[in-house]
DNA sequence: ACAGTTTCTGACCGATCGGTCAGTTAGCGT
DNA sequence: ACGCTAACTGACCGATCGGTCAGAAACTGT
């Protein structure tokens, strides 16, 4: 693995653990196991570390937002939506919870900017798309307790399959989103 | 409203937004108006008030955990600790999100750590009520799927009644967690 | 008016922050 | 062996961090 990637996946552990203002550049040169210059000689700055860490989920999730054609509420359009927001999640653990974070209060960081557009257009999408109260409920509940529920594993939880924690969330992500109907 | 109080709402808001480690009191001081110095008059650190803004939530959820009399399979039990979740959810949706932020990452704070205790005790509480993987992940979408849909309320989204937000979350929640049987 | 207490402030402290820069070290093609 | 480039480092910078302290300001009861 090369020094470059190292960094990013050290600092993409790091904002997730501690968040951005609680990682400082000294301690992600101590864990790669160089001085803070050499840090920001691979990167030009904290900023940049953040959007290498994370820059790639959150383009993934506007291509998957963007692939989406028609209303949520025909369940073809919504299954396939599920699973690749399963798989994005699984691949993209760290990187869905460091922003889920740090979303709100970073704003002029260009890469959260850029995540926070996609999270208000899904909301705008959803709210074409849905009427009540409870069903708005249930989509947050749903993808937020998703990325939650991954967001904290790896912490006094054994490691199921991938596989059985793909095939059960999708089941309980789609029982939660079932009851939606159209406006 | 007292000085006092003021600062540890102020606070709570900030911790919440920005994060423990991205809140500095020069804020919290310029929006209550005050010096820094002031603000260490009231609270003799910063810990201290991150103590006073989410203490009071977690011993709160702490009681609500030391009442539960037997195994979560059952329902009047599941119903009764859905309900009182649920509430303190509404009353505290900032507290509940900034310790889910900033739990991991910030175990030396005691208030913290008496907090992560609570998770674990919440954690070993299910897993001997629980059987299968997809069980578990029932839970925590629904516990941190409930938390985060709360804690990124007001953003963008017009202030439904909480009577209704109440009902849709209970049964939300309870419709997660009714095939979750005894293992 | 006075004394006592609470509230508040500016000046200051050492530490750490993100970032710059000149210069050293290491690898590599020739 | 040489020169070029990529990788790396220590010294240093201004700014900000949480926190201390002596004293000013404001409020209190008498």
């Amino acid at each position: 693995m090369s020094t470059h990637d190292d960094l990013r996946l050290i600092a993409l552990n790091e904002f997730a653990v501690a968040g951005y203002a609680g990682t400082s550049l000294q301690r992600i040169a101590e864990i790669a196991g160089l001085s803070k210059s050499s840090v920001l000689y691979h990167y030009a700055s904290k900023e940049a570390l953040l959007e290498a860490a994370i820059g790639p989920a959150i383009d993934r999730m506007i291509a998957i937002l963007g692939a989406i054609s028609g209303p949520i509420t025909v369940p073809e359009t919504r299954q396939t939506f599920i699973e690749q927001f399963v798989d994005l999640l699984l691949e993209h653990r760290l990187e869905v919870h460091t922003f889920i974070n740090q979303g709100p209060g970073l704003e002029d960081v260009p890469v959260i900017d850029r995540a926070n557009d996609m999270v208000q257009n899904l909301s705008v999408y959803f709210s074409n798309s849905i009427g009540s109260v409870e069903d708005h409920l249930r989509f947050g509940i749903a993808l937020g307790g998703a990325a939650y529920v991954l967001s904290v594993k790896d912490d006094s939880l054994d490691l199921p399959s991938t596989d059985e924690v793909r095939a059960a969330l999708i089941t309980i992500v789609s029982e939660l989103l079932a009851p939606i109907t159209s406006n």
